[in-house]
DNA sequence: TATAATACATAAATATCTTATGCATAAAAT
DNA sequence: ATTTTATGCATAAGATATTTATGTATTATA
């Protein structure tokens, strides 16, 4: 997703967030909805959603539901018990982390004058 | 370093922002300086650190200084003229990323109940 | 009727980081 | 006195996440 570097390790947090918010999303939902709310600034490639999904479902995070829309198939996901859990989790380390980045990033470029 | 997956990619970011803070900084000191900042949460691991450092200087954005502290070295690092440039555009990176996050993150748990 | 959008998928290559290991000096603890 | 911890560098193997490329198929738009 994008070219910045610092959205890696982001995307499952992402993921199970706009779950725990909408209930259930299918994957090419997600894409859209992620660049929306970002103003077309990040864009999840499939490449990285795809197999994204198919290890939060296998770890147990998320259930999956096949539907047919037309006569096109959707996979809807949605969190289990654990992965709202998790969830927490994942939005609480984020939280740390932007904490974090903020404390690295927001101090002083002179500490010479500060007193 | 940590654990969390979320510090992907942010390594050469803190890295430069804490040269362009304090001028010139040695390995070490780096890590110790993050450590502090950071209340002890994120700790950089050499392995990811050194060469991380090399590739940067390899990239043109810093130069690096030996010197000895007694019967040890020390490499300095310090920004290029470059790397300062590459700094502001990577801060500036930063800054829409932990924006974009926010906007993905502090959205309503339950978007129905809004008006 | 060709192109773009929708909808899924996977595989190869790349990048970053963790873990493990190695060497050496200096300080602190036992 | 001597072991452990801290300081200071480095690299290599393995794990993991993501990009890039490719594939298939349906529906809407130009």
């Amino acid at each position: 997703m994008k070219n910045s570097q610092l959205y890696k390790g982001s995307l499952t947090t992402i993921i199970m967030k706009l779950l725990e918010e909408n209930g259930r999303m299918y994957g090419y939902e997600i894409t859209q909805k992620v660049k929306a709310l970002t103003n077309g600034e990040l864009n999840i490639t499939e490449g990285a959603l795809y197999p994204a999904l198919h290890k939060l479902e296998g770890e147990g995070f998320l259930d999956v539901e096949v539907e047919k829309a037309g006569n096109r198939l959707r996979k809807y996901y949605k969190l289990t018990e654990n992965g709202q859990k998790e969830t927490v989790n994942r939005l609480a380390e984020l939280e740390e982390f932007i904490k974090n980045m903020q404390s690295l990033v927001n101090s002083k470029i002179n500490p010479e004058v500060q007193f």
